[in-house]
DNA sequence: CCTGCTTGTTAGCTAATGCTAACTGTTAAG
DNA sequence: CTTAACAGTTAGCATTAGCTAACAAGCAGG
């Protein structure tokens, strides 16, 4: 199974979740995205089948590494990504929304050149 | 009617092709694009209902004013998407790749920056 | 005039991904 | 014990947007 953008944001939500919190269920999925409990469920399931989190009996929601290292990649986009257009000038909440958006399609190619560009000019 | 991404991409398709042959048909716009003949013909009887373009009776397809401005618009954010990306080292293949996607998602706001910066800084 | 190519359309399938309504199961309160 | 709240699931709907199969309409060749 390969990631498309939903897929994607889920298991960003899960990581920056299960770093504010002890643990991470269905309800605080749906809640932080907005989304309707049968919407996330099904998503869940999908990435339990992918191999991508697992859920123990109390409805925990855990990334594998599998998982993990997607959503950290995502997580990382989503990071430079917003802080480029910042750079640039583009107010905070814009930079968010628009790197939410551009983090699942960029490729790996472009985001090295970007991260590249940011690393030798710390200010542009 | 508001645009998607695909809607978008048929303006753009449709635009670049205007600018290369004397009158633009379905079947070349599914020949350029790579979707099959009922997929664009749908898409463009959307299009149509929409006020973006018009057809007459040889087939060939103009578009209106309003789509005129939507397919230029994102025809822009091609062209300064993969500049930029150019500019940074990125291949041109994989520059336009990704023009191709994030020209639909960038907002007006990040996509000004992009442009002043482009514009202030004639070489980065 | 028939045949066949080209173009376009109609009908219907599929997949992804959101939704609501309604059900289940567990836990907590009175 | 009964009731209510909370969490999760099941069933089924809608939309977007791709596809194939099959049909229709116009023009060109023999």
């Amino acid at each position: 199974m390969s990631l498309l953008e939903s897929g994607e944001m889920y298991l960003e939500t899960i990581l920056v979740l299960s770093q504010k919190k002890k643990a991470v269920r269905s309800i605080d999925v749906a809640e932080e995205m907005s989304f309707s409990k049968p919407s996330v469920s099904r998503a869940m399931g999908i990435l339990k089948s992918g191999g991508y989190i697992e859920i123990d009996t109390l409805g925990h929601i855990t990334l594998t590494d599998l998982g993990k290292a997607a959503a950290e990649r995502i997580y990382e986009r989503h990071r430079i990504l917003s802080e480029i257009l910042m750079r640039l000038g583009v107010d905070e909440k814009t930079a968010t929304e628009d790197a939410c958006k551009m983090e699942h399609y960029i490729s790996d190619t472009s985001f090295a050149a970007i991260k590249e560009h940011l690393k030798t000019h710390p200010v542009m």
